[in-house]
DNA sequence: AAGTTAGTCAACCGCGGGCGT
DNA sequence: AACGCCCGCGGTTGACTAACT
């Protein structure tokens, strides 16, 4: 962190929280609510901002929270819900009970790391250009078995930004009516390659049947690399 | 064994929106 | 309408650790 916060009349304590510190919120917490952040640390106790409370609070004290990897259905799920919605980690994180927008940030930059590494890889290593996506996943303990679908890019659909919300709707609209599923291909991954681009699927039929399906519904489907 | 690199997790920062005054 | 406060979100980065050389 190279910015330091200015101004501040008393010095707060910044970094990791102590168990003493999380034993103080809890504490807290339990007695009043998680309400009017920017009063609990005085309340509390604690020399950290609202803010800071609030953070470690959503991310890491709360109840609720399912700790540990990623189940592959998690893994899916937010793959499907970043080609919808984009980088609304809150959006997806309210789609996977016990999760944090953070968690999924975290595991999206991870997860994006990996496939530039691979696709890297696979670019000078011709024997892995058969599986691109299978290959990608060897390497962490992620084994994602859906190829990366990509919706065609939402801000190229829309005359200018504002019409975003409204093409990502459209989307999820029409997915939810194509029954996403149907496109999911399981097992190999065989791709065709066109222009540049690789269509994953089982076959290049059944690649340019699902892609007719979206042209159908109006979508500029980019059966995506990844 | 020691040093380096890469991956993951946790926390901070700035910004924007909602709301009350 | 303008202002200030608070909250929530997304981007970024430091800390830590495991893997590698």
């Amino acid at each position: 962190m190279s910015k330091r916060p200015g101004g501040t009349k008393k010095r707060l304590k910044r970094g990791l929280w102590s168990p003493e510190e999380d034993e103080k919120l809890m504490n807290h917490i339990a007695k009043y609510g998680n309400g009017c952040w920017s009063s609990v640390p005085k309340i509390a106790g604690l020399e950290r901002c609202g803010k800071s409370c609030r953070l470690r609070w959503i991310n890491y004290l709360r109840p609720d929270l399912k700790r540990g990897a990623f189940s592959q259905e998690e893994e899916d799920l937010i793959i499907h819900l970043h080609s919808i919605l984009g980088n609304k980690w809150s959006q997806i994180a309210a789609q996977l009970p016990g999760r944090t927008d953070n968690e999924v940030k975290n595991f999206w930059n991870s997860f994006i790391t990996d496939e530039l590494c691979c696709n890297n890889n696979n670019k000078n290593n011709p024997s892995n250009s058969g599986s691109g996506f299978e290959s990608s996943t060897t390497q962490s303990s992620s084994n994602h078995h859906l190829p990366w679908l990509e919706l065609g890019s939402i801000s190229s659909c829309t005359e200018d930004g504002a019409g975003a919300g409204a093409a990502a709707d459209h989307y999820g609209a029409a997915l939810d009516e194509l029954k996403w599923s149907d496109y999911v291909f399981d097992g190999g991954y065989p791709q065709y390659h066109q222009q540049g681009q690789c269509i994953y699927g089982d076959s290049k039929a059944a690649a340019d049947a699902a892609t007719a399906q979206f042209d159908a519904h109006g979508l500029g489907i980019n059966w995506c690399l990844n």
